[in-house]
DNA sequence: GTTCCGGATTGATTGAAGTCAAGTAGGCGC
DNA sequence: GCGCCTACTTGACTTCAATCAATCCGGAAC
């Protein structure tokens, strides 16, 4: 493939590094982020953790970043767009296990097999951050802190990972869904009440396992009880006291 | 509490560590064998690492081993025995997150938050070996062996937690769980085909979000269909393969 | 503007599993 | 042995969400 197709066709993988000096806007909210800013590590060690991020992207809406049984040999933190992860069962049917947005990781549950569990693919233009696993661990066991946020990292993955198992409701489930993305944006800055689902209500129903006409439904009866706006992918929660208390079934198993 | 009571009352924290010699027979099936036993480490390391683990128990059915919200200090290895996880909803209804059997290990998931975020208790008679965490991810820093198994048992626990996410029907999810766990008791060098289930179907029906009635049909149209042979607890595996099919639609995350 | 298309919504019906209620069977203490 | 208790099973009925089928709508191309 050429390299002088226009930007946005390009190999994503094949986009020379930058340094756009957007660490202050990026960086401070990612997973990483006091890993990678200069506070309490050494000039040298910093040094040889920035040798082993690379910036890749953009991948437009659609393109794959790896693929089920890829050879795992990184991790990726989000700078910016939207990446789900999923896996085909065996009737060829999509399953979402995961939606990432700016700040968050994706591929420590491929570290065991050394093999990645899922694919994974950008629902938006998205940029992100490569860390070559080996190399992020040689310097962990000099660094007490990275391996501490690793590990810390990977506990809240498991974490995450047993969110909204159990029987619950499609109401309860999707309310707990909003509630749970709309925290994962004020980390970030931004507001929990009013914001973008920007991903398909296809993928909300397979990752909350429901149908997609159920999702509408649900979402039909969230507006006609005033709980919510909906509009488009736009949402606006009227009565966030109400979605909690829906989503009180669903036990939140150390996540913040 | 007295230190008099007859060994099975008393408080399972103060029982004495034990060198009972029986590293060969308990700890070369444990997730944690190669650490403990003496290959590739110094003896120096060794010694350090055995001051670190602490032989607890014996917990009786029924007896709790750390509740939700406890600080986090330690993860827990299964020498003998079964140990159920589950935290209660708002509802007070339980929901099963795990079961765990000799040579696996419970508590990673409490890492971040420092708190368990769950119940365990033992189903069965059972004694642990008790690892401080702090002291392990110490003991990492010299070790990079060390510090490999444990980013890849928390890997891998990520990919457990994921099992069975989907929408799949009672028999699908039972008859993975059949195959799952004689995969388990495998490990061990017991036969997968013909094996106990030693909880209750309470439990196993609230681990695969289902009521316990639907887990008795299922039980029973396998036992009609010749699939599997139940008696009690006991279980026989007729037609593996029929098994192998039914649960074939649940993707299997890179579990061995 | 018009057309086309895919995602989203709505309605009608079906179906799998939950609930409720009753009955059975082991295991244990006496 | 007997009774009791708990776990499990079975049957009848209900319900929530899936499925099937028909629109609807918004955005992109022309």
């Amino acid at each position: 493939m050429s390299q002088l197709h226009t930007a946005d066709t390009r190999d994503p993988w094949q986009a020379p590094p930058v340094d756009d000096g957007d660490a202050e806007r990026f960086c401070s909210t990612c997973v990483f982020g006091r890993v990678c800013m200069p506070q309490g590590f050494s000039k040298d060690a910093l040094n040889r953790l920035h040798c082993l991020i690379e910036h890749v992207g953009p991948f437009q809406a659609g393109q794959t970043i790896f693929r089920i049984n890829d050879p795992f040999s990184a991790v990726f933190s989000v700078r910016a767009g939207l990446v789900k992860t999923f896996v085909i069962d065996d009737k060829g049917r999509e399953q979402v296990l995961g939606f990432y947005t700016p700040g968050e990781l994706i591929g420590l549950d491929a570290v065991y097999p050394s093999r990645y569990p899922c694919n994974a693919v950008a629902l938006d233009t998205t940029l992100l951050c490569r860390f070559s696993f080996g190399a992020m661990a040689n310097l962990a066991q000099e660094l007490p802190g990275l391996q501490q946020t690793l590990f810390q990292l990977m506990s809240k993955d498991i974490s995450a990972a047993l969110w909204g198992k159990g029987d619950y409701s499609a109401e309860e489930k999707f309310a707990g869904f909003l509630l749970d993305w709309g925290r994962r944006l004020a980390r970030r800055g931004f507001s929990a009440r009013n914001f973008n689902l920007p991903m398909a209500r296809t993928d909300i129903a397979s990752f909350l396992s429901l149908a997609p006409e159920t999702v509408s439904r649900v979402i039909r009866k969230l507006s006609d009880d005033g709980v919510a706006r909906f509009d488009r992918r736009e949402v606006e929660l009227l009565k966030p006291e109400a979605l909690r208390k829906l989503a009180s079934a669903i036990p939140n198993l150390g996540l913040d």
